[in-house]
DNA sequence: CTATGGCACGGATT
DNA sequence: AATCCGTGCCATAG
């Protein structure tokens, strides 16, 4: 990928064009964001209007979001996934609300996020809009471990409306990652990230579920203490139980949900859950998964970006020795749009193909992704690989279920054989050498060589079969990955750096 | 002798 | 043209 020089020269050539629709092809949201509001800054003839348009018609409305006209989609289809691009990224209240560090010009990759917004932009569908100031306020008021200490019946008021709306909001944010924000204690917190966790449950912790669930309430105090013994006797177990018990909910629970690290012993190659901001989200119409598909293609300005017609005119009077560089202006400023626009463009089809390709991966999960070429997508789509290439680099994408995974996951060759050498593992009653595995793969299909599998079984983080014996060991040598399902979360990964796509997220 | 990890090569992908 | 990925071969550990 060489990267067109980012210097932007002055002439509206058709190759300047096209320079710089891929240059902003391979940006992503944040990166897009900067470069836009640079431009806005020096530019003079380039405006910024505070316009929405009806995601769905195109009407002009006052808020962002889907106008009340068209509020129920016509015809749902499911092979017609809608796709569209949304300004839904500019959070007004925050931005007025919140003034600690505004780290806008930080590392360009990744993390340009504070936690408030983090949030808000997972839970932003889900609200509506008059509920957004009150996800706003919230947010804006957690304390510095992410929990909300103020007492509800204050916001309700302040804005005037009932409690159970306030708390509605506030469910949401609690399942949003980091899961348990915006809970009252840490009790709270802790019982939300053990219900989630519940969700997915393995056998092992649907054991310790219930005892969990009752030491949380009753006894946390004395569990931090590490009176092992007395709890024991309360809840009439050993107290070698309780130790596990212990162990348990120092690994998998975080009582204070915006700190990231909680002893963060873990290292394996997972790039974990970082604060990545979403440039696209996949969701569902309705709730249910085969309800159409909506895509949202997240566009880092609100309102709409056009060439200012006041400048427009004021040009045709510029005095002589300005009327120049005043032009170079003008064009620079409606090249941008158009790009934008073809940048916006090609995203919208891109994603059309995406979803209607993959759409079972979507629903189901990672055992179902259909392994597909950038190149046979560019054919498809009658556009140049590199345009595919640019445009899928370094973007993030919001899946239905929450999880936040990168755009290159789609045409991840062997995920499909990695998740279902993962399951093989999983289901082994004695370890499997690589030559089994090989072997029962080829079986179902998957012709791989023993040496592969090897290589698989390393990327999924999975030892060795000398190593694994018993299932049972398994489970704690490797808590924090497998089932495909979910563990994405409580452990909220630190800040740290996570370079852009190199190796693949590896399952999860 | 078997199971694995390392290195390196060639074809596919970007 | 530069990279990535699956494999084969070989050395090493058990």
């Amino acid at each position: 990928m060489i990267l067109q020089s980012q210097s932007q020269s002055l002439r509206p050539l058709t190759t300047a064009h096209l320079a710089q629709t891929m240059t902003l092809l391979e940006l992503n949201g944040e990166q897009l964001r900067q470069k836009i509001e640079a431009e806005l800054a020096d530019n003079p003839a380039l405006e910024q209007i505070d316009e929405h348009r009806c995601l769905t018609c195109g009407r002009a409305i006052t808020a962002p979001g889907v106008c009340p006209l068209c509020n129920h989609i016509s015809e749902p289809n499911n092979d017609q996934p809608i796709v569209f691009v949304s300004p839904f990224t500019d959070f007004k209240p925050i931005d007025q609300v919140d003034d600690d560090e505004d780290c806008s010009d930080d590392d360009i990759n990744a993390i340009p996020e504070d936690l408030p917004t983090f949030i808000l932009r997972q839970i932003a569908p889900e609200l509506a809009i008059e509920e957004r100031s009150i996800a706003a306020h919230i947010l804006t008021s957690l304390d510095e471990d992410g929990l909300l200490r103020i007492p509800i019946i204050e916001i309700a008021r302040y804005h005037h409306c009932t409690l159970a709306r306030v708390e509605k909001v506030i469910k949401l944010i609690q399942h949003a990652e980091p899961i348990g924000t915006g809970s009252a204690t840490p009790q709270e917190a802790l019982l939300i990230q053990l219900d989630v966790l519940a969700e997915n449950p393995s056998p092992a912790f649907l054991r310790l579920y219930p005892s969990a669930r009752q030491v949380i309430v009753e006894d946390i105090d004395l569990l931090s203490r590490r009176a092992y013994n007395e709890v024991a006797r309360k809840l009439g177990i050993t107290s070698a139980e309780v130790q596990r018990l212990a162990t348990f909910i120092s690994e998998n629970l975080n009582p204070y949900p915006a700190r990231a690290h909680w002893g963060d012993i873990h290292h394996s190659s997972e790039p974990r859950h970082n604060y990545i901001t979403p440039d696209i989200i996949i969701s569902h119409l309705y709730e249910s998964p085969d309800s159409p598909i909506v895509v949202e293609i997240l566009s880092p300005y609100s309102g709409a970006l056009r060439v200012n017609p006041l400048f427009r005119e004021v040009l045709e009077q510029a005095p002589q020795e300005k009327a120049e560089s005043w032009q170079a202006h003008l064009d620079q400023a409606s090249l941008l749009v158009k790009c934008i626009q073809q940048r916006n463009n090609t995203m919208v089809r891109l994603m059309q193909n995406i979803v209607r390709i993959q759409r079972e991966f979507i629903n189901h999960g990672d055992a179902y992704l259909i392994p597909i070429t950038r190149a046979r997508l560019a054919f498809e789509l009658d556009v140049h690989e590199s345009t595919i290439s640019r445009a899928v680099a370094g973007k993030a994408v919001q899946l239905p279920n929450r999880r936040i995974i990168l755009l290159d996951k789609f045409f991840d060759r062997s995920l499909q054989i990695r998740t279902a050498l993962r399951e093989l593992i999983e289901k082994e009653t004695r370890p499997l050498s690589d030559t089994d595995l090989a072997q029962k793969l080829l079986s179902m299909g998957y012709p791989v060589a023993r040496r592969t599998v090897a290589k698989y079984r390393a990327m999924e983080g999975i030892l060795p079969a000398r190593f694994r014996s018993g299932s049972s060991q398994e489970i704690q040598a490797q808590t924090s990955r497998q089932k495909p399902g979910l563990r994405p979360s409580i452990r909220v990964a630190t800040a740290a750096v996570n370079g852009l796509a190199n190796h693949n997220p590896p399952g999860k």
